[in-house]
DNA sequence: AAAAAATTTAGAATTTTTCTAAAATCTATT
DNA sequence: AATAGATTTTAGAAAAATTCTAAATTTTTT
């Protein structure tokens, strides 16, 4: 485990947030300022091999990084494009029996305008 | 209605693959020559707003979209990122209440490797 | 400590998508 | 059918995000 690894795991861990590869570049900088974009890139690809992480991939914004590879749900706001988390009871054997396989993972992406954005007029 | 618009959307509904911009853009200029990729772009924008298509996205493969906007699962290939539907029970109703919200859709990501793939030896 | 393997770096390159502004087409109204 | 206004299309440039490359550095193994 080299620093950078451990710092950009650090960062990801840090928070609830999914953060985009350039805001864990930009937090992975302040504690090693030499790092390169092209490593977070590496590393985030690593991590989410080794299932330690998630790509959390959507419309309208950014690939972003989910600090759990447990399946579970993620809201997407449609106006502002914030991501966030919610539980789900984990039914991989119900999908497992309905598909006749076995799958890796799971993850529900439900869409919505958030209490935010339903506040602002346009 | 324009004749590209129309071109666009026949494409999309002419099976049940699920195909990206550029597949979409070769497709159609088998019809429309002079078609523009700009118009694909606009068109898939469009359609998928009056919600007549879906953008999927996920990890690892270009952006690809379905003929139907209605809930459903998505079942993704990690190999050769094949994607295919499966049809699920609509649970709308369900996430409103767990999330004391009203969604605007939903859909369910499934990763796993396809029969294809599992033959082959790497 | 030396050798081998793995990782990092900077920048170039690639890929995908969006933007721009002019031309073309469509729609509604007379 | 002609006109005006709105919308759409087009080609190419531009932007944005990610991957690639090859040399330098660091880590691990022997």
């Amino acid at each position: 485990m080299t620093r950078q690894r451990a710092v950009i795991l650090e960062v990801i861990n840090s928070d609830m947030r999914h953060h985009t590869a350039d805001e864990i570049f930009a937090l992975a900088k302040e504690r090693l300022p030499g790092i390169s974009l092209a490593t977070v890139y590496n590393t985030l690809k690593y991590l989410e091999e080794n299932r330690l992480i998630r790509k959390i991939t959507a419309e309208g914004t950014k690939d972003r990084y989910d600090n759990s590879y447990i399946p579970h749900g993620h809201l997407f706001c449609s106006k502002c494009c914030e991501v966030s988390d919610f539980t789900l009871p984990d039914f991989t054997e119900s999908l497992n029996e309905l598909l006749g396989d076995k799958i890796d993972s799971w993850e529900l992406k439900v869409r919505y305008i958030c209490q935010k954005c339903k506040m602002v007029k346009d």
